[in-house]
DNA sequence: TCAAAAGTGTTGTCGCTACACCCATGT
DNA sequence: ACATGGGTGTAGCGACAACACTTTTGA
């Protein structure tokens, strides 16, 4: 990125979700600077003036995560007059799907500064963030309703118990399991790895992969994905 | 409104769906300054400093069509480098769902510079335009697919087969007309007004309008309206 | 009495829900 | 052999799709 202006009343605010010890959690950075420092909050940023602003949520993860390519959906744009205290900004909420098994956090120096947070414990958010965080919430779940859009959250081999814990920690209540399992048979968006869990004390489960060709054919149809 | 600055860098673009001889349309203007002078557009604006943006495309509405407490919803952010020529702009897309009887068009002096195009018929249009209509057109399907907001185009007083007709411009599509009335008779939405349309040369039909609160307890079921 | 739109029931199919037990593996 | 999670089938019910004729009204 060559130096470039940024554009100093229009950010963006990222709600970063992970999957983690069986819950979802969400990815929130100390504030180093005023106003509101020391407070967690939503990882944000300016965008340029050549930058398109899509790209900025993009910039952003990867330079906090490392990651490229992380699925990101769009949440809203939010601009009441003073939802910033210094001068007058609209932002755009986005939110992110990450593998947390990718990004560990690093141990290193800023350690303390950057947090999963399990989205039932998230704290007082500075700003509009906590408006922002709950649309983004609102918004996955409602999402995940009508696009198989979970896996983003999983590695890129997965077992289908994982898969169902993923989806009840979104969806906050108990799946059967037998009929989770018949429904993604039957929409076949899992494509089977002929593999198997390695020393797991039990029954060792088979893995999965994701079928995005089969996945973007049923999106097309407008298939809903109840559990 | 008082006088005070615009943010010259942050717009919004406001798609007017109406409802009209059976035929879903959109309400474009003819620009009449530079740029794209003189092309159909989508009514836009400019948000004060001191202005929350949601009220933007509110102002907008009550000033192009005097009508107050519209129904909008956010479309997604627009933000490419170059999709307006003169400066960086980013803007918000909105969508309107208003009663065309409510407002018919004046016949006075601006008549031709304000038109109702059918969805079908939308014509070249500047910037990125077209890019922002199909998106809201593609919400706008999504939408009423989980949310009964369809009345939201026809009068306070209205037939069953007014609404059957406007979802079936909605969604390009016939609909079995006894299935369609069970389906609204199951979920008690409408409420039966006890009268007939007058002066119909054929049998009058029975008059319903909405019933908004049922409407709310629906949706927080995640209920869906398939037809 | 004709034209034009309103209004009404039944049947078959499919998909969902609910529910309990055996299997494979490591310790 | 036991503990732990993996993986499987069926029956009943409710929702949806397909389908054609009678009713009311004004002209």
């Amino acid at each position: 990125m060559k130096e470039s202006l940024l554009i100093d009343n229009l950010s963006i605010d990222c709600v970063i979700f992970g999957f983690d010890e069986g819950k979802l959690k969400a990815l929130f950075i100390k504030r180093n600077t005023e106003p509101c420092k020391g407070m967690m909050s939503l990882p944000g940023g300016f965008v340029y003036v050549d930058e398109d602003l899509t790209h900025v949520p993009a910039r952003r993860l990867k330079d906090l995560t490392g990651l490229k390519n992380v699925f990101l959906r769009e949440v809203g744009a939010f601009g009441k007059i003073d939802r910033y205290p210094e001068r007058r900004v609209i932002t755009i909420g986005y939110y992110a799907l990450i593998n947390s098994s990718d990004y560990k956090l690093d141990v290193g120096a800023d350690a303390q500064d950057v947090r999963w947070i399990s989205v039932d414990e998230v704290p007082e958010l500075p700003f509009d963030h906590t408006e922002i965080f709950d649309a983004a919430l609102i918004k996955l779940r409602k999402h995940v309703r009508y696009e198989p859009i979970g896996y983003n959250l999983l590695p890129e081999k997965f077992t289908i118990t994982q898969l169902q814990t993923l989806y009840e920690a979104i969806l906050n209540k108990k799946i059967d399991n037998r009929n989770f399992r018949k429904k993604l048979a039957k929409i076949g968006i899992l494509k089977d790895l002929k593999e198997k869990q390695k020393n797991v004390s039990h029954r060792a489960a088979n893995l999965y992969s994701f079928n995005k060709k089969k996945y973007e054919t049923l999106v097309e149809k407008g298939y809903t994905f109840d559990f």
